[in-house]
DNA sequence: CCCATTTGACCTCA
DNA sequence: TGAGGTCAAATGGG
């Protein structure tokens, strides 16, 4: 459970927070079940029930929550600031030798800051999003009690245009499998295709397209096994160049601690190509299958992460809805 | 050669 | 002091 982002706020609302987060992974799960099990007919009350449930969360958390977007600005290091090294190459500085190496160990003293408790907005998901903006893995650390380690992603533009969304993905269920994106700050970086959430989810694409547009990026047409072993990432292969050669790219399900990390995250950069998103766009609706997902008939509210995605765009950070 | 990923080391915070 | 977050050298692919 993620609680580093409510981690000032007042006890009760606390706990009501992490309530209400459970409760928003259990109809995660809930929709599983529906999506796999029920019948076509059955399927459209029921898988919209589950969605005004866990829409029902999110709008939860997100008053709870301040409906406030803050941005994690402040425990990255600025530019201009000392830290900034406005993205020294690992290459460059020409005179980098092994001994300067400890000098420069040395010179990161303080220059980051710990996230310590700055919001955020997760997405549990049975399939890695692609949330329209290019990501870039700067780290994976094992987490104490957690099967699978957590990977660590930043916006490809943080140093060209000092975008500094960051987000973390985790795997934090095996059966079926879940994912767990968890969004920090916001995007400033102009370069996007788009902010939304395309859900490649290929047991989930035949039930979907009563409220959402889904798009498979299978290259081979075939419609990806139902398995829940398979790979959620089998069908985003042709997405990114990345992609095409690690099968199991962001596919972190195989980790096994006393292995390399052969299998590890790699990209997370899964890009639409600008027909492909503008064309889904253009329908006013958004591709989504996680949590956060909306529902053609109430914008308003279910629309949680889009909405954040959306507002992320505001220079001075502030929400324009 | 450029760029992204991997991965061990370092740093901060609870 | 340990867990979690970040950095950056090494590595590899295109």
């Amino acid at each position: 459970m993620d609680s580093s982002w409510h981690g000032n706020l007042p006890a009760n609302r606390k706990k009501a927070i992490d309530e209400l987060v459970r409760g928003q992974e259990i109809a995660a799960q809930l929709k599983l079940v529906v999506n796999r099990s029920i019948g076509v007919d059955e399927s459209v009350f029921a898988k919209d029930l589950v969605k005004k449930i866990m829409n029902s969360f999110n709008s939860s958390l997100y008053m709870l929550n301040g409906g406030e977007f803050d941005e994690v600005a402040s425990q990255i290091p600025q530019v201009g600031s000392p830290c900034w090294d406005g993205r020294k190459s690992s290459k460059d500085s020409g005179e980098s030798g092994k001994g300067t190496a400890e000098l420069k160990v040395k010179d990161r003293r303080g220059c980051y800051k710990r996230r310590k408790s700055s919001h955020s907005r997760t997405d549990d998901s049975t399939t890695l999003t692609d949330d329209g903006h290019a990501w870039r893995k700067y780290g994976q650390k094992v987490i104490l009690n957690a099967k699978y380690p957590r990977n660590y992603f930043r916006c490809t533009h943080k140093y060209d245009q000092q975008c500094q969304a960051i987000k973390q993905v985790q795997r934090i269920q095996d059966e079926p499998p879940l994912f767990r994106t968890t969004y920090y700050g916001h995007h400033t970086c102009k370069n996007l295709l788009k902010a939304s959430q395309f859900v490649l989810d290929p047991s989930d694409h035949r039930h979907d397209r009563d409220s959402s547009i889904l798009i498979s990026f299978n290259s081979n047409g075939d419609h990806a096994s139902n398995k829940p072993s398979d790979s959620p990432l089998a069908s985003f292969q042709t997405v990114k160049k990345e992609c095409c050669h690690k099968e199991d790219s962001m596919n972190m399900p195989s980790y096994d601690p006393t292995t390399q990390y052969n299998n590890q995250a790699s990209s997370s950069d899964y890009l639409l190509s600008p027909d492909d998103y503008l064309s889904a766009f253009d329908h006013g609706d958004v591709i989504s299958g996680v949590n956060s997902s909306c529902t053609t008939s109430s914008h308003s509210l279910d629309m949680d992460g889009i909405m954040m995605e959306s507002a992320d765009f505001d220079d001075d950070g502030v929400f324009g809805f």
